[in-house]
DNA sequence: ACTTTTGTGGACGATATTTGTCCATACCGC
DNA sequence: GCGGTATGGACAAATATCGTCCACAAAAGT
């Protein structure tokens, strides 16, 4: 479960080691950013979907490009749909499809 | 905007065209598989996500796999999130390393 | 051993989103 | 016009998600 920069992580994970190699507790970035610790927690746990405003506030404190967070969230729904669902890998490049399929006939 | 048996198209044109192959009008297949009038019409117009039960009985009717239309549906749900959100194609690559990183380190 | 700090998680009301239904409308072919 | 058709707005009902509060257990610090 250890985990480098490199290796792909849930945005929560991602979340959580941010706030380690930062020193800081739940409770006061919490504070720091104005969320509720157990909230924030959640997030990390990836029980709680950050919204954009909160991942705005994220981004901002850790300095990282809010449009990559909300990437990283985006995909992290998407993954946890596909096996909740047991669908198929392939789902997602049939998407893919869709979405050329879509900008270009619609 | 033609289509044939081939090319990519949302689950609602899918579901349009099968209708219309088998020559039913909205309101007849509506009767037939107990699923309001315009209820059916918003599924077949992307408005409306069909759930599983009506999906099931859908796949029934028109004696095709529950399973395929099901992935169907969920692709159609990615594709229009990307699009909506203006997100990156390649969101679903990552969710797709993601759901591999998930299910063998869970 | 006591106190403080830390993360977890249940409970629950508040919000937001989605669904199903009804009805009015417009369109077309006859 | 009439009968059949698809569309889509409005809205209550059902679901899902969110944010907050509080209590708890485990660890860290003294």
């Amino acid at each position: 479960m250890a985990m480098n920069k490199n290796s792909i992580s849930t945005f929560g994970e991602r979340l959580r080691t941010l706030r380690e190699e930062s020193q800081l507790s739940l409770r006061t970035l919490s504070g720091e950013i104005g969320i509720d610790t157990s909230l924030l927690a959640k997030i990390e746990r990836n029980e709680r979907q950050p919204t954009k405003e909160q991942l705005k506030q994220l981004a901002k404190y850790f300095k990282l490009d809010e449009k990559q967070l909300a990437k990283e969230v985006l995909s992290d729904q998407f993954a946890y749909r596909i096996i909740e669902e047991e669908a198929d890998l392939d789902t997602l490049k049939v998407a893919e499809k869709k979405v050329e399929y879509l900008k270009n006939h619609k």
